[in-house]
Parts: structure tokens; C-alpha cells; sequence
RNA sequence: GGUUCCGUAGCCGAGUGGUUAGGCAAAGCUCUGCAAAAGCUUCUACAGCGGUUCGAAUCCGCUCGGAACCUCCA
């Protein structure tokens, strides 16, 4: 049962073979560090945090490579060709390696608490101005980009007579040259279409490098082009990143690597789709987005509570990465019950008694069942990383271990084989796959705290001193602890 | 305007030719000092119209509605 990816470039299911295995190279584009991180940003970094557990899992070496972009060019219409980094840096008066610390800093802190296992190599862009000054040498050599009064721009034109500019995207260069917009720098430019490589400083600009074009600041698609060559070659397994990227830059990206390494790039392109609300792709030039701050804090108008990480997380995991995804409270709300029950769920199989070895006490049906569930869980996660049937199948058995920790259905009915399966597979697809973790874990002197009061309400409770328990389940309830009476007289509590 | 995609029960969302997705919410029951949780049961949907087919949510066409990209973006 191969593993099979969705190639954007073939718009096919693809069986996964990696160019040379057991090694994997995967680069996804980074977040540009000019600003807070918002929920549309934990879409790809989780989506592709799964690909690279899935694929260690598998036993592949994986070097996961996920930049950092702390400079560049961006091309907006009408407006002249800025730095978002400088540009943001004057706003809070910071310097722009200043300002890049404080949200690289806040986006590490952030994805920690989604539980996104950290890159093998996270390159910065402003650490590879000199692999991308090379690579613009070499496009200029092999004609394929032109300097314009201190700036480079690839030759988009001519990339279209010799290749498919247009082979990820779907564009067609004719309607290219026709209904681009247009983008500051145009009358530098030989064609609408061409996109800038390096772009020549203006005095006031205070994020520029020496070049042999003069004074400037590198262009978009380039860093990535550069940083990927440089730690995964020029041919390498797999590119992710939002579907939002896929034009220009993604494009760009294979133009560029093609010319230079004389290969395409990329053997799979993986694309996330959007996160929106009200229907609408969440993004700054909509405003419309809830930085992850907010969510995690509750603190925006748009929320009616605060939702933890790994809400958000089950939240984006119960969706096809390819799927839109749409934001509303009620949507949240439902993931955060339905992560404590599979979480419950899985806390529960750990506790659950050991079935005898004896297998006449089995029931054949219900055995099966949880066999077949489990044996499923292969084949969905192998399907292009379908997490949300992953994740119904787990939910399919949690009645099953539910009703074993109850009582209700005695723990022999499964066989010892099957338990010891179901605990690991649970550990394998809830910790190790889908990266969920339990928040509230506790220390020794709270689980010793708890104990005492464990004891002090159970002695109410057979003195009938239903006053004193109510009040202890009552503050612990305020102060974030459940406490459950369950059916053998204990009584269980969780942190919430 | 061009290109592409989507429209699934109260809500969120899998599913792409024939069999109960799943979660949340709601109702009933069991359990229970109360509560919560849990278990069982119920609610069985595929925008509309037409076509292909023994059979369509799934394929095709049209209509309506929405989105993404064609600046920046995850």
C-alpha cells in the first residue's frame, strides 16, 4: 500500500518514490517575519509538519528545509517596489534585523505550541545574498535576464519560447503578456511579465547589499531558488507551501532552477489550500485576520473564547489540507470537544486493563473491528495525507475503549494482540503522525495536591456531606480542574 | 475579463458510480446523591434543472451561488 501524494505539477495522485531513497529533501517556503503570524499561516506549517512525521515514520531520512524570509522585494501595483522588512521596521521605529528577531522569535514560540517539529536547516534569506547574486550571474550568462539601470529582471518571454512558463500554474504566457497588471519598474522592464531578480536601492533604503549591479536588495522568488539548491541540490523531492504561492512565485521558483541547474527542481509540488472567513481567504490585504496571539488568548473581537494550539491544530487536521477551510467559533468550539474526546479516548486505552491471554473469551466481531479500523489507518494517510478519515477512525473506536474503561463491555472481549496494537497504534497516529498532545500536563506536586483532595472529597462523600464535595468540585471547576465520580466510587479529575 | 476550483444534513466537514464517514449541536433512554462524563438509540444530506447509466452526491451539459489566482500573500 504505497504512500501516494496530490503532484500540483501533474495535477495527479502520484505514488511517492523519492529520487534517491531512503533520502528525502523537502522545502517549504517560510513566513516572511515582517509581522505577526495569523491562523491562514498555521495551515501549511502543520499541514507539512504531518508530511514530515509521515514520512519519518515511514523510515526516510528527511532533511526538511523551511526558510526564513527576512528581506526582499515585493512587486504591488501602483506602488513603488518595497522592502516589507525596512518598510515595517520604520513603522515601529526598530531596526529591520531588529524587527526580524522579534517575529522570527514569536513564530518559533508559536509553532512550538502547535507542536511543529523544528526544520533540519532554516535558512534566512539575508544569510544567502551571495548564492542568489550567483544565481542571477548565471541567468544573466545563459540570456535568460537582463540588467536595467542597477536592476535584474528574468526574461520571462524567452523562458516561454524555449520551456512552459506556465507548466504548475496553469497560466498561459499569451494571457500573461496580455492582462498582467501594472507593477512599479515597468518601463525598466522588456516585458510586463518579467519579475524582478534584484532590484537596484534607492538612496533612502536601508536594507541593500553590493552587488555587481550597484547598491540593491534581491527579488522574491529568487531566495528560495537559492536556498533550496543550495541544501537539497538542484533536483529535490518536495516543495510545499499555500496554494496562494503557486503564481507567481512557485512558477518563478522553476524557472529560475531550470535554467540555472539545467533541471526542473521539483519532482512533487505540494499545495495547501486557504483558510477563510466568512468565506473569504484570510490575509492582511483583507482584513480580516486573527493573529495566532489572539486566538490563543481569545483577545479579538471575532472570538467568542480563547482556543488553545492544539485545538487549532485538530482544527486544521480534521480538514484535507487541500480542502478550504472556514473559520467560525462554532467550528473551533466542535474541534475542542471533539479533541478532548479522542484525547479522553486515548487516555483512557492506556489505563484499560490487560485482556487475558486466553482467546476464547474474544468476541470475533468487535475484534475485527477494531483490526480493520486500524488497518485503514494505513491506507487513508496514504491517500495524500487524508488526516480527517484518520482522524474518523480513530473516533470509530473510541465507543469501544470507552465502554471497556466502563465496564460495559469486559476488556477479555478483545483479544491481547489487539490491545497491545490499538495502544500503539493510538501512540503512533495521535502523538507520533498527527503531532497531538496532551496541553495540560501536570507535575508531581499538582498530581500530589490533587490527591489530597481526592481523598478529602471522598470522605464527604461517604459521610454524605454532599456540601463539602459539591464545594471542592465547584472551585476546582472554576479554577480549570473537572472532577468526575466514576462508577466504581473513584473519583477522576483533568486539567483542562 | 481570463484561468482554476467549490456548493454535502442545524453547524463544521470526509467521500468521486452501487454499501452507516466522523466531529459538534439537538432529542430520548441507561447510569447517577447531584453534576459531568460515558454508553445505546434517533435525526440519513448531497444547490437547481436536464442527460448518460441497470444504478449518480459521485460522470456530462446548462443555470444559480461562492471562492482562489491573474499585485502582496501560507
Amino acid at each position: 500500500m504505497p504512500l501516494k501524494v496530490y503532484n500540483s505539477l501533474t495535477k495527479t495522485k502520484e505514488e511517492f518514490i523519492p529520487i534517491t531513497p531512503p533520502y528525502v529533501g523537502m522545502y517549504v517556503c517560510g513566513p516572511t517575519v515582517s509581522g505577526e503570524s495569523h491562523l491562514g499561516h498555521a495551515r501549511p506549517y502543520i499541514t507539512f509538519d504531518v508530511v514530515y512525521r509521515y514520512l519519518m515514520h515511514l523510515g526516510y531520512k528527511v532533511r526538511y528545509v523551511r526558510n526564513i524570509t527576512d528581506a526582499g522585494h515585493f512587486e504591488e501595483e501602483g506602488r513603488e517596489a518595497i522592502d516589507k522588512i525596512a518598510d515595517k521596521a520604520i513603522l515601529e521605529k526598530l531596526e529591520p534585523m531588529e524587527l526580524v528577531q522579534k517575529y522570527t522569535n514569536l513564530f518559533h514560540w508559536a509553532f512550538r505550541k502547535f507542536n511543529t517539529l523544528e526544520p533540519n536547516i532554516e535558512p534566512t534569506a539575508t544569510g544567502h545574498i551571495i548564492e542568489q547574486i550567483g544565481m542571477i550571474e548565471k541567468l544573466i550568462e545563459a540570456g535568460y535576464a537582463y540588467e536595467n539601470n542597477g536592476s535584474v529582471y528574468f526574461d520571462v518571454k524567452k523562458y516561454a519560447e524555449n520551456y512552459d512558463y506556465g507548466a504548475l500554474s496553469g497560466r498561459v504566457i499569451e494571457d500573461l503578456l496580455e492582462t498582467t497588471r501594472n507593477l512599479d519598474g515597468q518601463e525598466e522592464k522588456r516585458d510586463k511579465a518579467d519579475f524582478a531578480l534584484w532590484k537596484a536601492a534607492p538612496p533612502s533604503h536601508i536594507m541593500r547589499w553590493k552587488s555587481p549591479w550597484g547598491e540593491g536588495f534581491p527579488g522574491w522568488h529568487i531566495e528560495c531558488s537559492a536556498m533550496a539548491t543550495k541544501y537539497l541540490g538542484p533536483y529535490f523531492d518536495i516543495h510545499g507551501g499555500g496554494m496562494d504561492l503557486m503564481f507567481p512565485h512557485h512558477e518563478s521558483e522553476i524557472a529560475q532552477s531550470t535554467i540555472c541547474n539545467h533541471t526542473p527542481p521539483v519532482k512533487y509540488w505540494m499545495h495547501n489550500n486557504m483558510i477563510t472567513i466568512n468565506g473569504k481567504k484570510m490575509g492582511k490585504s483583507y482584513n480580516n485576520v486573527i493573529k495566532l496571539t489572539e486566538l490563543f488568548s481569545g483577545d479579538h473581537p471575532a472570538l467568542q473564547q480563547a482556543f488553545s494550539p492544539m485545538t487549532i491544530r485538530f482544527f486544521i487536521l480534521q480538514t484535507h489540507y487541500r480542502s478550504t477551510l472556514d473559520f467560525s467559533n462554532d467550528a473551533l468550539i466542535a474541534a475542542e470537544k471533539g479533541l478532548k474526546r479522542l484525547m479522553d479516548g486515548y487516555e483512557n486505552l492506556k489505563k484499560l486493563p490487560l485482556p487475558t491471554e486466553d482467546k476464547s473469551t474474544t468476541d470475533a466481531d468487535l475484534d475485527n473491528f477494531l483490526q480493520t479500523k486500524m488497518n485503514e489507518l494505513e491506507e487513508f494517510i496514504n491517500d495524500d495525507f487524508n488526516t480527517a478519515k484518520v482522524l474518523a477512525n480513530l473516533f470509530e473506536m473510541v465507543p469501544t475503549i470507552n465502554s471497556i474503561k466502563d465496564g460495559l463491555i469486559k476488556s477479555d472481549a478483545i483479544s491481547s494482540g489487539t490491545h497491545h496494537r490499538l495502544v500503539e497504534v493510538f501512540s503512533i497516529y495521535i502523538e507520533q503522525i498527527l503531532g497531538l498532545i496532551n496541553e495540560n500536563e501536570t507535575d508531581d506536586q499538582f498530581d500530589g495536591i490533587m490527591e489530597l483532595l481526592v481523598e478529602i472529597r471522598k470522605d464527604a462523600k461517604s459521610k454524605k456531606d454532599f456540601a463539602t464535595s459539591d464545594k471542592i468540585r465547584k472551585q476546582l471547576s472554576a479554577l480549570g480542574v473537572d472532577m468526575k465520580d466514576e462508577k466504581d466510587g473513584e473519583i477522576s479529575w483533568n486539567k483542562r
